[in-house]
Formats: structure tokens, sequence, C-alpha cells
DNA sequence: GCCAACGTTGGC
DNA sequence: GCCAACGTTGGC
């Protein structure tokens, strides 16, 4: 089972606002680039991903699931986006730095590291397991 | 089809 | 607020 990791300014959408939605969880809107789509468009139902926090925080605060897999972004006027609903699981309580991350060499290769830009990315098992223990959350 | 200009993202 | 990275657009 595939892993990922999907970004969002706390300012537009943040961990709190997640975990207050439940089990309806929540359409994730927004993606405008390619890349990314693809990568929600690989994204099956019941597969995890870390919610992280860009630019406010710039950490790992929680674990999501994808609930819906990818249906139109209906935010996207051209029709060529795509959005998944996911729910919040768990938060990390302790959340994972990007400057940890950084620091550390076992996360070199990682795509939140090496491009930055990106906004919905996989994650290896590696990576996963590693970052939950840092964390202090369940696999 | 190339490439310069421009816009956006996100870390610092 | 600045700037690097990168995607997109538009002129040629």
């Amino acid at each position: 089972m595939a892993h990922w990791l999907m970004k969002s300014e706390p300012d537009a959408w943040s961990w709190g606002q997640q975990v207050k939605k439940g089990a309806v969880g929540e359409a994730w809107t927004g993606v405008r680039n390619h890349t990314a789509k693809q990568n929600l468009q690989q994204m099956k139902k019941g597969e995890r991903a870390f919610f992280y926090h860009s630019n406010v925080g710039k950490e790992i605060v929680g674990i999501v699931e994808v609930i819906k897999e990818a249906y139109p972004d209906h935010t996207d006027k051209s029709g060529v986006f795509v959005m998944v609903d996911v729910k919040a699981v768990a938060p990390l309580p302790k959340p994972v730095s990007l400057q940890t991350l950084k620091a550390d060499p076992r996360f070199a290769d990682m795509a939140l590291i090496k491009y930055s830009r990106l906004s919905v990315q996989p994650v290896t098992e590696t990576e996963w397991r590693l970052i939950c223990e840092m964390g202090g959350a369940k696999p």
C-alpha cells in the first residue's frame, strides 16, 4: 500500500480544521500541478498520507486517510484537475519538522526535500515508518 | 519547437 | 520581503 504526503498552508486549510471534519472528511481541492495531479490519481481508498503544514510550522502534523478516490475538482473551472477526499486518522504527538528531516541523511532523497514545491507527493515505506516512529504515531 | 518573460510556491 | 526553483505562456 502506497503512502503519501499532502501539503497545506494552515491559513488556507489546517490540520485542526481537518480534525473537526471527523469521519466525514473533506475534499482536497486546489491542486493545480500536473505532477501532483498524477499522484492524486494514483491514490487508492484506504491509503494514508502525512498532513504537512507548509509556510507556517513547516512540519508534518498528522495522518489522513483517503476516503474517496480522485474525481474532478469543482474549484477548477477548466475541468482538468482532480481532488480526493481525506479524513483525519491520527495526529503526530511529536510533529516532525522540515528542519529535522533536512538534517537527517536518511531523508536526503525524500520528495519533500528534493522537490520542495510539489504539494502532493509519494512517501516510501521506509520514510513512512521512520517518520511515524519519530512523531510518536503508529505506522 | 525554442526560449525569454512572467507567475507561483515555499523556504529562509 | 526576498529569492530560488519550477511551471506556464506567448512571441518568433
